[in-house]
DNA sequence: CCCGTCTCGTTCGGATCCGAACGAAACTCC
DNA sequence: GGAGTTTCGTTCGGATCCGAACGAGACGGG
């Protein structure tokens, strides 16, 4: 049985041991005793609804269930924790050290890679920063209208810019990169030194592998 | 000497050994042998300006020179590539998985999140979700205008809102889990089996060290 | 020298993201 | 029953985020 969506065609298959039998979507989560996907919607929404710990219980259970099975839950749990954690993370950084400095995270990653690298072009800027270079233009005018950095056209070609902290984004990066890094220290202090040291090396390979350097 | 920016105001001291002697932001990085601020700046330039891998000749050069100094290499790594690994993944499957069938990231998590509950309040999905209410608001304008899910006041509160998929959403996730859980084993291809597990209880540690349940 | 192609940054429209403020609803206390 | 407080979702203004399209600039070939 096949189902387009929105143009898009998808195979449908029961996700049990056999293979066999035919999933239908507005029935899901069912009540077919051997359609694991329907088992995992319902488990989670059962460990969900008691209030306990959410990712932990959901995860064990489901690996369970469906070990084996179609749906990869290592890879999920190791997903969603990435999603998680970097949010938790930015969300702390962002109200403990960059709010009081009125600036948002994409502007402390705009400024943090103009401060390294001196006079840098816009486009390596946008590659840095891991922004497209339209969402890059406003980022620099709302900085440049702060008064921390300035923007200039490169002397050899008249369609690129070049960007530069000017002496009031020096001073403040000088300020708030050591309250920066004491603020990582605190959002990791439940790890050891070899578990950072692991959990940055495994990150770097996830990243590696989706975006080649 | 205390600076102060945007009526916060800073201790600096250099990072020196003997954290004597004081720095002068708008000469960072200066030529002063003893700061090891301005050396690690222009170490990270330097590695940076050949094209090298980014963050690992970054990180490897700069915590040999500042090993036990204030700046907490190990920690900024980690923080890093959750970051960066995050952005990278979130990129992967909105452009390969999401985007073909017309959702956000964020709208993604919503339904994902509602699937999974059934009849949910608002209030709950922005909190599960991660995302204020307010942003809540406009995603669930959104998915409603698409016709992925739907609304009701709560028959007990009237102030609050219950939201639940409608067919066409439910349709939408049997077909989209599947392939969002694919490329999840895809972007995740790199590490063992172990090391999934490990990075999975390793960034739980560092979300409830920030977030606790 | 001119034309075609490619690159760069900006603009555009739409989506997301936030905190603060607001109106409506619920609750508690007198 | 009314007043005061708290909670909920929406609205607001500003910032970010994207891909596509555009104008300007650079380059190569004829």
């Amino acid at each position: 049985m096949t189902v387009t969506i929105d143009g898009v065609t998808t195979v449908l298959h029961r996700s049990g041991p056999d293979g066999e039998g035919v999933c239908v979507p507005d029935n899901c989560p069912c009540d077919d005793g051997a359609c694991t996907l329907s088992k995992y919607v319902r488990t989670t929404a059962e460990s969900r609804s008691e209030g306990h710990h959410t990712l932990e219980e959901t995860e064990s259970a489901v690996a369970t269930m469906l070990a084996g099975m179609s749906v990869d839950m290592e890879s999920m749990a190791a997903v969603q924790n990435i999603y998680r954690a970097a949010n938790a993370v930015r969300k702390r950084l962002e109200s403990s050290v960059l709010a009081p400095h009125d600036l948002t995270w994409t502007g402390w990653v705009v400024l943090w890679v103009v401060w390294i690298w001196g006079d840098i072009e816009t486009r390596h800027v946008a590659a840095e920063a891991g922004i497209s270079k339209g969402t890059l233009t406003g980022v620099i005018g709302t900085l440049e209208k702060r008064g921390l950095l300035k923007r200039r056209t490169h002397p050899d070609d008249a369609r690129r810019v070049l960007v530069s902290l000017t002496p009031k984004g020096k001073k403040l990066m000088v300020v708030l990169f050591p309250k920066f890094n004491e603020e990582e220290s605190h959002v990791t202090a439940a790890l050891t030194a070899a578990e950072k040291a692991s959990l940055a090396g495994t990150l770097r390979k996830v990243a590696l592998q989706v975006e080649p350097d």
